[in-house]
DNA sequence: TATGAATGAGATTTCATTCAT
DNA sequence: AATGAATGAAATCTCATTCAT
């Protein structure tokens, strides 16, 4: 990585933090230059414009989410409790790409209404991107028989990704982390895997139904 | 309601709508009084800045979503079925609330970084007030033995939060809103209870781990 | 004088106390509606604009010094102790003129800068109105031998009128009004005759200057 | 100096030209930029406020007096001669301060009302220093025996204060300026040492009351 | 005559972007 | 490559004046 390129990518890096700190509109070339001890004009040399670095900043949100997400692909459980496993392996997974990195959840969940089309274009395809995901490990404990065949697929993905971002977001306000984290994995699998009736109830709730 | 507290009423309105589609920076007061075929300086007779009517905003959206949340109290389900019952209804309300407004969520989902500190004190309160009512219904729940009593309740209670805002952002992409809204309520009421493991290997996982 | 008058009038003289008191810029046409409780509108009936208010104000202000001023003409003292009365009496109705009526004095002194020429103009009238007549009464004591015939009179009807004008101002910052004006009156009249140098050493300076 | 300070120094002058000669509120920022033929954004990255460089002005103002008042202590005239010689260099050095910068004296004289209470302060507190100034030298002459010891010093120093600024002023208006000044202050040293009383008739006053 | 809502020009201030060095 | 001064468009807000009622 050549020196330029360094540069550039720690403007990128400054730009990230600032924006998801203050906002974009907050955030002024000048904030950004003054962070990096560096000239105002220069900051146009590595990119054309403010809005520009922007859509460079979501990208590389993107970028590193989509990767911490990948690592770990689905078919490898059999069991429902490998299942379990593999789900709180993922939600941890999750937990550490978007709280170790504070600002990138900021960035993806306050989605910045009103600064471009197309910036609402790229963080609608990041949620699409999740709940495809998402999906794909729903279809796959389905068809192993591990999940209920009844369920909306579609809509429980979604409704897990926004449990999960849902959980960042509370987690950042906690001051014991760690703990929080544990707890929310713990929630969260619990919640999916079982929901929250209690199983007595249920069942007399479903032999009534059968009458 | 006399001739200017109508004018304020329909300039706050305006704003509403304004600030929900384009976001609070992107609204200009000449497009609030170009919408309202008024001249700029008039917006400053009602409001004495666009800081000002923003905060009347969100205590407007506040108020309405507060007061649909308010209207069906808990405690009059007796058996699992009623309480899904009323959990439906709770759903449908909401979906009501927010998606026949659809300016209403936009602006409290995408907490405004970066305008004011007062903001998102607010925004964080409604959050809050949401996740109290939820813990509860799910404390009523666990009280009459129609949920588990091993729930974590204020986890459970964001999530279901979550998933009810997160659907309202898809309702709102969907062509056939009404449609969606059956799905989603469906969808939620299902996993919020029932979870999403198939009831043979939960039994089969649970025997186990009873030995 | 009809409604309609009186109520110019009443206009006249708010307009007046609330420059005074603010300045040109600080008031606006809508504070003195407010001040008399009515509405911003019926000020045009009355005056074309607030620049001509501001000529009237000023005439008005011209209009009652002039008139106190010109109430006890020069010629009636025949020796010092006469004229040290009539200057006596000349300085107390000018304080009585200018500190009555606090707001007329602020609007002469601090010639509002940059309003109008006309303004300007006007102002600079009243000034040499003033010194006019001083050195009328000034050329009088000369005539009569009561005042030394080498002094300058145009200058020191100049100055007389600053201190005059000078002391109008200190009155207004002090508590005790009434014995302010009674010291400032005898100061002035002490110093405008006697001088203040000391009459051994003036008679010294004047014998060595003979030789 | 460098080329920043230099670039706020000509900021600053032209400020306090035009403010000087059209008025705080008629000067736009606008005005000096073209004056300066820079872009109006130019001025903010010198100054935080339009309110801020006229507190500077002011300041700037009062610096120059000072720094010319304070160079010509008293003390050093043990005659009345003398004493008469050191007034008189004292009102010419103040001619030549506020006259060769005819803007100077122009916002002191006018007491900028209506536009902020700390220029107001700032604006008192010069003439308090001049007055405080000028007392010193009456003190000075009465321990001498140079000056009469029942005149009122305070109010004298006032009055010798108003009398010299009211000459400035007219001063300004006059075309051949030399001229004036040399008139201006013979009259005003005469005015303040010997008054205007004719000797004789000052003495017959005297005569007449002892008995 | 009286009201006060409405108008719109104009002022201050901000800041992304350009440019001379 | 780097600097930071300079530009100028645009946004907020004010307020004298007009106008419909």
């Amino acid at each position: 990585m050549d020196r330029a390129s360094k540069k550039r990518a720690e403007i990128l890096e400054t730009a990230l933090r600032l924006f998801s700190e203050k906002g974009y509109h907050s955030t002024r070339i000048e904030d950004i230059a003054l962070e990096m001890n560096m000239a105002q004009g220069l900051f146009y040399r590595y990119f054309p414009s403010k809005l520009d670095i922007f859509y460079e900043v979501i990208e590389e949100i993107v970028r590193r989410i989509t990767e911490g997400v990948m690592s770990d692909a689905p078919g490898s459980s059999a069991t429902l409790k490998e299942y379990i496993e593999q789900m709180t392996r993922g939600v941890e997974n999750l937990f550490k790409i978007l709280t170790d990195d504070p600002f990138i959840s900021k960035l993806l969940f306050y989605e910045p209404l009103g600064i471009d089309e197309v910036i609402n274009k790229k963080i609608q395809d990041v949620w699409g991107l999740f709940a495809e995901f998402s999906s794909f490990y729903a279809e796959d404990g389905i068809k192993k028989g591990i999940l209920r065949s009844d369920i909306q697929v579609k809509e429980t993905a979604f409704a897990f990704n926004a449990v999960v971002f849902e959980a960042v977001r509370r987690i950042s306000q906690e001051e014991d982390k760690e703990q929080a984290k544990a707890y929310w994995t713990k929630a969260i699998v619990d919640l999916m895997i079982r929901g929250t009736a209690d199983r007595k109830a249920l069942e007399r709730l479903d032999t009534n139904a059968q009458k």
